[in-house]
RNA sequence: GCCCGGGUAGUGUAGCCUGGCAACAUAUGGGACUGUGGAUCCUCUGUGGCGGGUUCAAAUCCCGCCUCGGGCCCCA
């Protein structure tokens, strides 16, 4: 017997019916924001991934040599194949630029609920715009890729780390400091960054101050930290402007600001945003994205980039916590041959409602009329055709409708109308 | 990488503590039923995650590993 590489999941046709659906639910939405969709390599060079997250990230990825020696990796994620698309290839397209791409990425990871080996996302990229309604319908697009596929309970959160670094800066904490608060801030321990900041030679008055600041969802609070002059009330005039077309325009209006979104890596440039779904517990986190620089990290002339990523498996984990009831996917029409006699007309009907749309199964076990029946039902199939020599010589056959219960003589000629009908 | 809890036919479970023929339900194939389903009955097939140890004897006790899950770490 063998088994599956950890981490790694096996979809029954029930489980990729659902996946389907969400999959093409979240392209659609991708698509009516004028989003275009594009495909890069499963695997790409190891220093892409280590030149944008440093060298610690190796020990997640998987990483191999190829036959020629050639240093590869396992895609763990896809905004850095895109990007290197885009400067390769895609800088002289016209701005803004709008990409999206659904694929499995790889991690090695220890895995749980809501986190595998494999795994699935969607997202996009905008390149060449930093207005407000760019940055807007960003964050109103993911929100509503994940209240299209129907999720109900979801969280909004907005940040912006420029306003964040201007707090360093004003209060004078060195990289070191920041380094010490980062992480605290990251998990929302603000007793403790307000117990630290005595130490980095802050005054229990500022201390307080910022933790506040880090905490309130009003951005009149957070205007109020700041001494008028410093870039970061730029900043914060052009949040508002954001977080007002969200809510009057997009008509988002359940979010909340939570500056105290870090997000891991510090290629990440002012607006920040995550959507959780309490429901999952531990792994709750289902989109993260913002603004960042990885252009000119690549190579690339200087230009504007900001995104997201959709984790799937957990849209999916989500919506089958919330108990949503997925469309079944029916054959419509199963043939059952009365006897092998009937097998080669059987197939000839088969074949021609098939040409017509209609999805049609057909007994292929010579199986008796009542255990064929019993198997159709047993595959929610909504009608039967039944073909035997009596009908057939009146050019004719029997359509059964299971869920009724009843039937009748059908013309061949009638079949696709008949069934269309219904 | 750390702590904790699981793993018994395809699926869901019992038995494990206290070692003694592996059980039940359901599903699958065949049949009762040679032209009519969901019911009923009969029947075939299919089981201890893997490896080692203790023992006359291991699903059961012990050890290692694999794997799933809860919580950490991380989360690009």
């Amino acid at each position: 017997m063998f088994q599956l590489p950890r981490g790694t999941r096996d979809f029954t046709p029930e489980e990729t019916e659902k996946r389907r659906y969400v999959e093409e639910n979240m392209l659609s939405t991708f698509k009516s924001f004028g989003y275009k969709e594009i495909q890069t390599p499963t695997f790409e060079t190891l220093e892409l991934f280590t030149a944008k997250s440093g060298d610690l990230i190796i020990d997640e990825i998987y990483a191999f040599s190829d036959k020629g020696g050639r240093e590869l990796a396992l895609r763990p994620e896809l905004t850095a194949p895109v990007m290197r698309f885009y400067v390769e290839k895609m800088q002289m397209e016209p701005k803004p630029l709008k990409l999206f791409y659904f694929g499995n990425c790889f991690r090695y990871d220890r895995p749980q609920k809501g986190r595998y080996r494999e795994f699935w996302q969607a997202g996009c990229e905008i390149v060449g715009t930093n207005t407000p309604e760019a940055y807007a319908e960003l964050v109103a697009m993911a929100y509503t890729i994940l209240k299209n596929v129907g999720l109900k309970n979801i969280k909004l959160n907005i940040g912006n780390l420029n306003i964040i670094n201007s707090t360093f800066t004003q209060l004078g904490l060195s990289k070191d400091d920041q380094k010490k608060l980062l992480p605290l801030i990251d998990k929302s321990q603000f007793d403790d960054v307000f117990s630290l900041l005595p130490d980095l030679g802050i005054t229990n008055d500022s201390a307080k101050k910022f933790t506040d600041m880090l905490q309130t969802s009003d951005i009149n609070k957070i205007k109020e930290f700041f001494k008028e002059d410093t870039p970061a009330i730029d900043e914060l005039s052009n949040m508002e402007k954001i977080l007002d077309l969200l809510k009057s325009s997009f008509n988002v209006k359940d979010f909340q600001i939570k500056m105290s979104i870090v997000r891991g890596l510090d290629y990440y440039k002012g607006l920040v945003f995550e959507i959780d779904a309490p429901v999952l517990g531990a792994e709750k986190q289902l989109c993260g994205g913002g603004a960042y620089d990885l252009v000119t990290l690549f190579g690339g002339r200087e230009t504007p980039t900001a995104g997201f990523a959709v984790g799937f498996d957990r849209t999916i984990l989500a919506l089958e916590t919330e108990q949503f009831a997925f469309p079944s996917f029916k054959t419509d029409v199963y043939i059952i041959p009365v006897s092998k006699e009937m097998i080669g007309k059987s197939i000839e009907i088969a074949q021609n409602l098939r040409k017509e749309g209609i999805l049609t199964d057909l007994d292929l076990l010579r199986r008796g009329i009542g255990k064929s029946l019993k198997y159709a039902n047993s595959k929610n199939v909504e009608k039967v055709i039944i073909i035997g020599p009596k009908e057939l010589e009146n050019d004719s056959v029997t359509l059964r409708d299971m869920k009724a219960g009843d039937q009748e003589v059908v013309k061949i000629a009638d079949i696709v109308s008949k069934l269309k009908n219904n």
